[in-house]
RNA sequence: GGUCGCGUAGCUCAGCUGGAUAGAGCAUCUGCCUUCUAAGCAGACGGUCACAGGUUCGAAUCCUGUCGCGAUCACCA
């Protein structure tokens, strides 16, 4: 039981006791640094019970609490404040109890539990991630990641978007000026070959408008009348109609995409379980809004179109159908909640996780499911963020001021490279496994660097200097794993302790104050994982672990860990490395970042 | 204009369901490498928590309003 619970049910206990009264919640706090004490209970909320002075309230209880519980040592009451001090037995069972768990603080899911699907990435198929998916990616896998910890079964997923007028442009392009040009024949990523015929094509686009335009043709008639995009809008109506030709050609630069994808997700660290094109799923939608009208959800206005009418809940009237039938994205996305849930009968909930840009379109998909009647569709969030902004002001892809993905992937280990060297380190390793270790480090300071970040704010990203090594950073939280981990070997290989003796910690159980801290920020894990999945942060995990580190590395500065004193203190402080080493590891895995053993 | 989000140190960010004197890192300055990895540690400097009201024992946190920044308000996706 934590301490807490123990605290909270004497306290209970005591004021029956003492004054017959029963007490709601009671509000613990970790007791402030220059107080003497290890938890901190607040005084004035009870003072709402029963009218004394708080002094003299905590006063009573302190001294019921040393006299009735164990593990209270001691205590001390300032204003409304009971700072109650710990027994370190408490702390070394606690420790103990741990110290084998190699997943301290994950919880297995229960069988017969319900999953949530986790969507995140969902890029278009016309051309190369870029900085923005990063953020998406990294994002959507840590949280995936926590909420496993925290007992969910995830299902990883995105959505496609294969299809539609952007493919087509890039397919017209690579059909005009392509010369039978492939990934192969070029050695370019796929992705990057079909982004480039993209550029390509609005190049080409703005080109014949302005001729167009030079021969009278007001912009508005220019951009219209191109027959570059008259082509193009052709070519989709075709693959719509199944044209042999245009969905071979389709299917083949589509793959050229997968593949590129498929190295960047790689190099990136995430996965999927489950993929959704949405060329399968684009006109799914349709039957749920016709059974809607029937019950009434939707109506139908004179020109045909049917809408949704959200003004009761604060919001606009919203379409589901065009005038000619045909689906909106709405309708789209409507049709492919509720396939996933039939795909997948386990769901009971959804995480989208989409750029803050769409915070309106999810709000009205969530609540236009919710009346459709799905009891699923109270449990979907959508995991907003903030736009990733660059000092040069937006990405725009058109104009090539897009930060793309790969090269920043590579340029981070480029950084990573320049430091090391610079510090004179990892010199007793071969090139291939220096390189693993720079893109370890490059790619742990990209993803901490972002998702220390509250999801919901935009981020600012100097691509030359904003993503440092020192400080609250992913390589320096590596780096401290890396020193535990010589620690550790060298406590192996240079000393005959073993690491596995019985009498391994401390019997006459009194702790260094710093050996206290860590254990006491060790004890907070399992509950910062529950409430990171609660709230889809991982900010709140990357906070932790930095403040863990900090406290190691205190840690490490004012004690002696292989030449402590006596025996038993230097295998317990081996061990509390050990399992800070493992915390360290554990928590950066809900993060995507890896560790290295030697950096 | 309506709606939503954000505004905390020079810069980048923490601050959980209201709690004690608002915390880190970077930058600037001072110490600490013959002793477990100095990508580190200890310290100094730096704040009208955008502004104004309100709620209460107590507000960066909750409510209202104002200002600033951003997003969004298509028979686009």
């Amino acid at each position: 039981m934590s301490i807490q619970k123990t605290l909270a049910h004497h306290i209970k206990k005591a004021f029956i006791s003492l004054y017959n009264l029963e007490l709601g919640t009671i509000e613990f706090q970790a007791t402030r640094k220059e107080f003497e004490g290890d938890i901190t209970v607040v005084i004035f909320p009870m003072l709402r019970l029963i009218k004394m002075n708080p002094a003299q309230l905590g006063e009573d209880l302190g001294n019921y609490l040393v006299k009735n519980v164990d593990e209270v040592k001691g205590f001390n009451v300032v204003k409304g404040f009971l700072n109650i001090v710990i027994a370190d037995a408490f702390f070394l069972n606690f420790f103990n109890e741990i110290k084998e768990e190699e997943k301290f603080g994950f919880v297995e899911p229960q069988p017969n539990d319900k999953a949530i699907m986790v969507e995140y990435s969902s890029p278009n198929t016309n051309k190369p991630l870029h900085l923005g998916h990063i953020r998406n990616n990294l994002l959507g896998y840590s949280v995936a990641e926590i909420l496993k910890a925290a007992g969910n079964k995830v299902y990883k997923t995105q959505i496609i978007n294969d299809r539609g007028i952007h493919i087509c442009k890039s397919m017209l392009a690579w059909q005009r000026f392509g010369n039978g040009e492939t990934p192969e024949s070029t050695g370019l990523k796929g992705d990057k070959l079909v982004g480039n015929y993209y550029v390509k094509f609005d190049q080409e686009y703005k080109k014949e408008i302005q001729e167009l335009i030079t021969e009278g043709k007001t912009e508005e008639q220019a951009k219209k009348e191109a027959s570059i995009l008259l082509e193009a809008q052709e070519m989709l109506l075709k693959w719509e109609a199944g044209d042999e030709e245009v969905v071979s050609l389709w299917k083949k630069m589509n793959q050229w995409v997968y593949d590129g994808f498929d190295i960047t997700y790689k190099n990136l660290g995430v996965d999927f379980d489950v993929l959704y094109y949405e060329s399968d799923t684009y006109l799914l939608g349709k039957d749920f809004v016709a059974q809607g009208l029937k019950t009434g959800v939707f109506f139908k206005k004179e020109d045909g179109s049917v809408w949704c009418d959200l003004t009761d809940d604060g919001l606009d009237e919203k379409i589901v159908l065009r005038s000619d039938g045909t689906a909106v994205y709405m309708t789209q996305d409507i049709g492919t909640a509720i396939q996933r849930i039939k795909d997948y009968p386990d769901v009971g909930g959804m995480v989208y996780t989409v750029g803050n840009e769409q915070d309106y379109h999810f709000k009205v998909l969530f609540l236009i499911l919710k009346k459709l009647g799905f009891d699923w569709a109270k449990n979907l969030f959508h995991l907003s963020y903030g736009m990733v902004d660059l000092p040069s002001g937006k990405m725009k892809s058109r104009e090539g001021t897009v930060v793309d993905a790969d090269d920043l992937i590579t340029e981070m280990a480029t950084t990573a490279k320049e430091i090391s060297q610079e510090l004179g380190k990892l010199e007793e390793y071969n090139e291939t496994e220096k390189q693993t270790i720079y893109n370890t480090i490059g790619l742990g300071a990209l993803k901490y660097f972002i998702l220390k970040v509250d999801p919901k704010k935009r981020i600012l990203f100097d691509p030359a200097a904003s993503v440092d090594f020192q400080g609250n950073t992913g390589p320096f939280i590596q780096y401290t794993y890396a020193r535990i981990q010589a620690i550790l070997r060298k406590a192996n290989f240079d000393d005959d302790v073993t690491l596995s003796a019985s009498d391994s910690y401390r019997n006459e159980a009194s702790l260094h104050p710093k050996e206290k801290e860590l254990i006491k920020q060790l004890q907070l894990f399992p509950e910062v994982i529950q409430n990171a999945a609660h709230n889809h942060s991982p900010a709140l995990i990357a906070n932790y672990t930095y403040d863990l580190v900090k406290g190691f590395n205190s840690f490490y500065q004012s004690v002696s860990i292989l030449g402590a004193e006596k025996d038993s203190e230097k295998i317990f402080r081996v061990q509390l490395s050990q399992v800070v080493s493992n915390t360290i590891k554990n928590a950066l895995s809900l993060l995507g970042i890896n560790v290295p053993e030697r950096m």
